[in-house]
DNA sequence: TTTGCTTCTTAACAAATGTTAATGCGTGAG
DNA sequence: CTCACGCATTAACATTTGTTAAGAAGCAAA
């Protein structure tokens, strides 16, 4: 059976069958029960996951033991601690299952060697690094400039699907408000599209 | 004389003095006045900026024409919007300066040619990306978790400096909020202090 | 079923932040 | 010098968001 993953590598990153079938012998997949914790503050981040299946979330505590969400991971998609894992430094957040999910371990011994041997394999990491950084940076601007009902109207249009998958709490953690404040803004919401429909 | 950059990437980066001077050819170096433009919205982003001396910023405009700050860069920091230049999409951000300064501008050419040629500059450069997103992520981390106050309180520790050269109600921006609220939030600090002190 | 747990909602109230407007202070241009 | 401009402050008020508390709905385990 083909992987996500095999065939993201293969249409984005130009990854051939005699490639995937070197890299494949480092790479772990593993099934993770929801809850079940992948990283942990204070640990050194030693992989990249890759969701096959499932959700994923990172997060932190602060001092009142709250959560904040930092990221969610769905299908298809990679969660890691980079900072950690590059300077082997204790992460400062958590990742951990909100669903019952397969997940693929790529450890940085494994992600150096692919981007030594494979070039369209460092292209591809390349990639996925800048576009990462173009989500924080859209998710920064969005922080500052704008309303959390605002910011939960961009998270529905972005990420519908989350939308449903997710408990409430959770898009309230990861809008940065508390979920009695997203409880309100629905009803607005609700409120004034039933006004103007 | 002996840039900051050149300083910078013989210490960071292990690049050596006939690196440096093959490197030197392609660079250039230029005086930028006060509010002066190096990117603005809808243009593409075809330089990464290291500050020689003086200080830039990157800002976004919302909706109702509002500033928000992205990033202040100081002497020996790198400017850029990199998935502007990596994607090569409009920018939605502006680059300019808030005090007259000198700035090396590293075209993508330039870049893509070092990284290939000089494996140190190829290791300083991801350096920079794994540091850069460690920022990004502790500033969103920071932003869905502290209150305006505390906000203020980290900007303060970790920037001292900018403090005393950035008018406040760019601070302001940079924390997502109104400087009104700022000098409040100020006011409040200062009672504080003086009747614990 | 019953029980307990989690999530979501709602309301009343508190606290934080935004808005508007007026004032004062410096500083650079003319 | 004087004027205009940008920046900071302050106060009153409006709006947004947080907090606390209570209850309802769903759901899974005993």
């Amino acid at each position: 059976m083909i992987s996500n993953f095999e065939k993201y590598l293969k249409a984005n990153a130009g990854v051939t069958d005699e490639q995937f079938k070197t890299l494949s012998e480092g790479l772990k997949l593993r099934s993770v029960k929801q809850n079940e914790f992948l990283l942990r503050t204070g640990e050194i981040c030693r992989n990249a996951f890759f969701v096959e299946r499932g959700l994923l979330r990172s997060y932190s505590i602060d001092k009142n033991g709250k959560e904040h969400i930092v990221q969610f991971a769905p299908e298809n998609w990679f969660i890691s601690d980079r900072s950690s894992a590059y300077f082997n430094e204790p992460s400062e957040y958590f990742i951990d299952a909100i669903e019952e999910s397969s997940v693929i371990f790529l450890d940085n011994d494994f992600i150096r060697d692919a981007t030594e041997m494979i070039p369209s394999f460092r292209k591809y990491n390349e990639y996925i690094l800048h576009n990462h950084i173009r989500h924080l940076y859209k998710r920064i601007n969005i922080l500052i400039s704008d309303s959390a009902e605002s910011r939960y109207l961009i998270f529905v249009r972005m990420y519908p699907d989350l939308l449903l998958r997710v408990p409430q709490w959770m898009v309230a953690s990861y809008l940065g408000i508390a979920p009695e404040s997203l409880s309100r803004i629905r009803l607005e919401l609700a409120k004034r599209n039933f006004k103007s429909g």
